[in-house]
DNA sequence: GTATGTTTTAAACTTACGTATAAAACGTTT
DNA sequence: AAACGTTTTATACGTAAGTTTAAAACATAC
């Protein structure tokens, strides 16, 4: 057992599984379903090709395994930072405090280029290509995202009703996703070639001022 | 030669080259790069494997291909559809009237399910999934577009400044693009669990509101 | 109608992948 | 230390993919 380590950064301490799941998610968000193989997730773990079989009973497995890990703390922590700002100053609650807390959290602290961004990756790939059975996605993620962010934008925004609310999430949510897109390929082309710097946290306080003008847009007629 | 055909919609009369591109566009958008063999198009498009490696040299350069002869109408459209509104009422331009004919050439005909529906879908994907040179995507679709928006927007917006200006097309084209995603997801699973539909005439209509307004607020401080 | 260049075909080749298997190594308990 | 269940390993299997090849079919010109 001469623990020769591919990767340097394989914290050989974790079980065999904890680090299938580690490099499965990281190599799932940079190269895809397809982009990926088992060699590859286990010579990155230093792990044999059965140890998938024998842990998650397959490349599908591992895959739904890998969301469940963080499909339920990513809803939840999305809903909980709505929730926050919403119990904040009893009931005078600023759209722009709204947009912003949600926002962050959407993209994670995709400033600095950790687990979070990657999740954020890896989700915008199922929007494409999904691997997930479709209800998984939508009923846990999708589905109670929508609610928590349509009640609380009712609340803050009494003018709006009830079908413009879901455009205007569309909206907001549709810019956060391709901030998340447009970061990824200037992130790998930017060797290759030169493009403007798009800066993740101006972006967001772009968004989030561009967007509450959208939604205040609908405050007359 | 029996003339056996598997798909009904491959007209014989063209030549194999012609009928290649047009069944790997369908199935490329359809099912990604990946997710297409050489042999699916090749038995779709009533011709032998060999074919794609005779005309084009390989699999990635059959799929440049279906690109390059879209890449250069597609961008030509996009900008001829921003200088038809900018020549029209000699300087004075409605933000709307900018902003939708842009949005409607971007999303295609994507009303009734037809060609260009499909070349919006490919490019969602090749925003995630790269197949094509970045230089290419970049050069010959990216930049000519926001330069040519960019440039009408500066004339329709006096007020906007040139940072600004960047950030307030990546929202607009963010809520376009995010529009083909859902309508991919909405429309592969619509069989297998009921959503709320989404109305594409409709969502592009409420899009140029929200941006418009979006962009006003940058008109005072 | 023979010759020549082009296109089409069927088959093989090579590689990569997901999975399965059986033996070896390991750890724990007795 | 022996027995047992668990984990790891090396290897093999079947399949699917992209590519290549050489012969056959075809078309055109002489």
């Amino acid at each position: 057992m001469d623990s020769k380590q591919n990767k340097a950064d394989i914290n050989i301490d974790k079980g065999v599984q904890e680090r299938l799941l580690d490099t499965a998610e990281e190599l799932f968000c940079e190269h895809g379903y397809k982009g990926t193989s088992i060699r590859d997730i286990a010579a990155d773990a230093g792990c044999n090709i059965a140890s998938v079989n024998y842990y998650f009973g397959g490349k599908n497995n591992l895959y739904i395994e890998v969301w469940r890990r963080h499909l339920i703390p990513m809803r939840d922590a999305r809903i909980a930072s709505i929730e926050k700002v919403m119990s904040q100053n009893q009931g005078r609650i600023e759209l722009e405090d709204l947009l912003k807390s949600f926002a962050e959290t959407f993209v994670g602290s995709m400033i600095d280029p950790d687990k979070a961004s990657r999740l954020s990756r890896l989700m915008a790939r199922e929007y494409i290509d999904r691997h997930l059975p479709t209800k998984i996605f939508v009923d846990e993620v999708m589905t109670p995202t929508m609610n928590a962010m349509r009640a609380a934008l009712m609340k803050t925004c009494p003018f709006l009703d009830e079908s413009k609310v879901l455009m205007v999430i569309f909206s907001f949510v549709g810019q956060l996703v391709h901030l998340v897109h447009v970061r990824a390929i200037f992130e790998q082309a930017n060797d290759e070639l030169d493009l403007p710097v798009l800066d993740a946290s101006e972006t967001v306080e772009h968004i989030v001022k561009f967007s509450a003008a959208g939604i205040r847009a609908y405050s007359k007629g």
